[in-house]
DNA sequence: TTGTAAGCGTTATCAT
DNA sequence: ATGATAACGCTTACAA
């Protein structure tokens, strides 16, 4: 724990105070002897007004720095303009399309709340809750690791708000949603350990429930089968979506009495791990065994050897993900059953690479 | 860039639309034959209402749902229970940062509203009049690296609107801030490599106004005089704040014809860069040269050499930002001039350890 | 062209 | 113990 001190600094710069009340439109009325629903046509620019009232109007509001108050409107209208973004944390992947998001909001006049569910599934209702009594405009969610029951977002279209799934998506629910295709990353990293070589490709997948864990896993076992290489359950291994449980799991594998000769990680970080536990057993990537990891986080390219992963374009998902939810917010046609997918694309490095690329 | 296919999903769980109109006070009043301030009344328990009425009012609340309006209320108080954060991005640190003002912010009842201003002063500027108007409580920031002129703080604080200041802080303004002991943090890097026998120290630096920069600067210089030794200009570099640049400025450091034997960079990022380049030169760590980096990033104990790093309590200091940030909020005291520091502490690794430590 | 009044959902102040 | 009314800041019929 660090060591907290507390003193009061020596300031040269100090702000005068001087309390300006917020203009309101009735201030501006009372001045100018017009009545409120002139001043607030003449601000809108409403053709049945005169000039001359416009210009006097719009005079005083601009010296007295007037804002309209969003909550009186917000109130009046039923919209907020902003989005409530639900996310299971703020890892790389996820902060990234939090900013891609942020960005094609901001643009369209939305401000957003992110919050937090630290996957867990309580917060996650607690989250849904909060942003429903908020009067968010709509939502974009991505779920938490924990949750498999989707009563919140049941209740967020009841109330016909809109909704889009994105990422860390829930199958078979009428909502639209955007998230990578975890099939085709899984076989390009499958596929590709068997293209250098590697007979016995080993996975290091996530908590069983998790859907983008279960679709990269479903595209090894896919390609295992399409390359005739048998599935085996012992080198399938389900454990926590973080380096520690990785490390230990990998240690697992090597040590069994027929170890893998490389392993696919669903994360880089889980990558990572893995890599921990083979350089602790003294072997060498890739002679020893391969290894490919997945999000292509900037550490894959630093750690040595670099290790292979499959990029999902998180930055392009966050900002896809707010156009699409844009769009819904537009539109007025049913589109529950839009669904974006993203093509992954595998990036490989030293960590994989047995035979030279003929360029 | 990624391929985008879109189709349409056959799903299997259908959620049926019953639009259920948000129930107000006025609905339940209605049905009971009641006023509306009896209603409210009854939900919050005065004690002037009829133990009868409470309940009937109760009952028909929870069986309708009722949530109140808080558009209504916040226009009525003046509060909307909600936190303006402005941060530069969502990198490591300030993300860490951010998780730990989220927890203590909605423990208290309080949501959070994060904007990026992407180091751009204009998006900063534009932040703040979008949190302005959207009535936040108070404001919580980390300014970006571009902001040297203070107008948009001045209007928070004219507005008599609670505001914190955090991490990259603004000196010799009459706000409370909260931030780490930078000067200490430069010291103990600095100290650390003249200990281990290190008589050439570099230092990559970032912007020249950034204050985070200069205060770990400042404390590289100081440490430098008291050991005697003499400052040179040419081992002070100032790049920008992140990877790429501090790769080609260690690469013109190592190539000056009296290169130093020892790098302090103020970012991990930058240490990485450094590292790089240090590789690429076919020198060693901590042998040929030394190498420590600040933020203690994961991954500094991830790369080989592993690296040594002044760690900054990031997940703490969110949590303290957010404590003071609500007894500010709370106490009518005034509390400009609270200054909060945060001790660092450097964690030695593999990068700068010539000598065992004496255990 | 402008003003009056009702309403958005809630609470606080007076009455009753 | 309960109700009527005004108010928060704004928009929008409807009148004038």
């Amino acid at each position: 724990m660090p060591v907290i001190s507390r003193n009061f600094s020596k300031t040269t710069i100090i702000f005068i105070p001087k309390m300006e009340k917020q203009t309101t439109i009735k201030d501006i009325a009372q001045a100018l002897h017009v009545s409120t629903s002139t001043v607030s046509r003449a601000l809108r620019d409403a053709a049945d007004v005169k000039a001359e009232t416009k210009k006097a109007v719009k005079a005083l509001a601009e010296e007295l720095d007037y804002q309209p108050n969003k909550l009186a409107l917000s109130l009046l209208n039923k919209r907020t303009n902003t989005i409530g973004v639900i996310i299971p944390n703020l890892d790389y992947v996820l902060a990234t399309m939090v900013k891609g998001i942020d960005e094609v909001a901001l643009e369209a006049g939305y401000t957003v709340m992110v919050c937090q569910s630290d996957e867990s599934f309580g917060r996650e209702i607690v989250n849904t809750k909060r942003l429903l009594d908020s009067f968010v405009d709509g939502f974009i969610v991505s779920v938490s690791s924990e949750t498999k029951v989707y009563e919140h977002i049941k209740k967020i279209q009841n109330r016909k708000i809109p909704l889009v799934l994105f990422d860390r998506i829930i199958k078979n629910v009428n909502v639209p949603k955007i998230h990578l295709d975890n099939i085709e990353g899984g076989r390009q990293a499958t596929q590709h350990l068997i293209d250098q070589g590697f007979k016995k490709i080993a996975i290091l997948a996530g908590p069983e429930n998790m859907n983008i864990s279960n679709d990269r896993k479903e595209g090894y076992i896919q390609t295992l089968k399409e390359n005739k290489i048998r599935i085996d359950k012992s080198l399938i291994i389900h454990c926590d979506f973080n380096q520690d449980f990785a490390k230990e799991a990998t240690k697992e594998l090597l040590s069994q009495k027929n170890p893998p000769d490389a392993i696919f990680t669903i994360s880089d970080r889980m990558a990572i791990g893995a890599m921990l536990a083979i350089k602790e057993k003294g072997l060498r990537m890739p002679r020893d065994i391969g290894l490919v990891g997945f999000n292509n986080e900037p550490i894959t390219s630093l750690v040595s050897p670099s290790i292979s992963s499959v990029e999902m374009f998180a930055f392009d998902i966050g900002k896809a993900t707010a156009k699409l939810f844009l769009e819904m917010l537009h539109s007025d046609a049913d589109m529950s059953n839009e669904e974006i997918v993203i093509k992954p694309k595998l990036f490989v490095r030293e960590s994989s690479k047995r035979i030279a690329s003929k360029k």
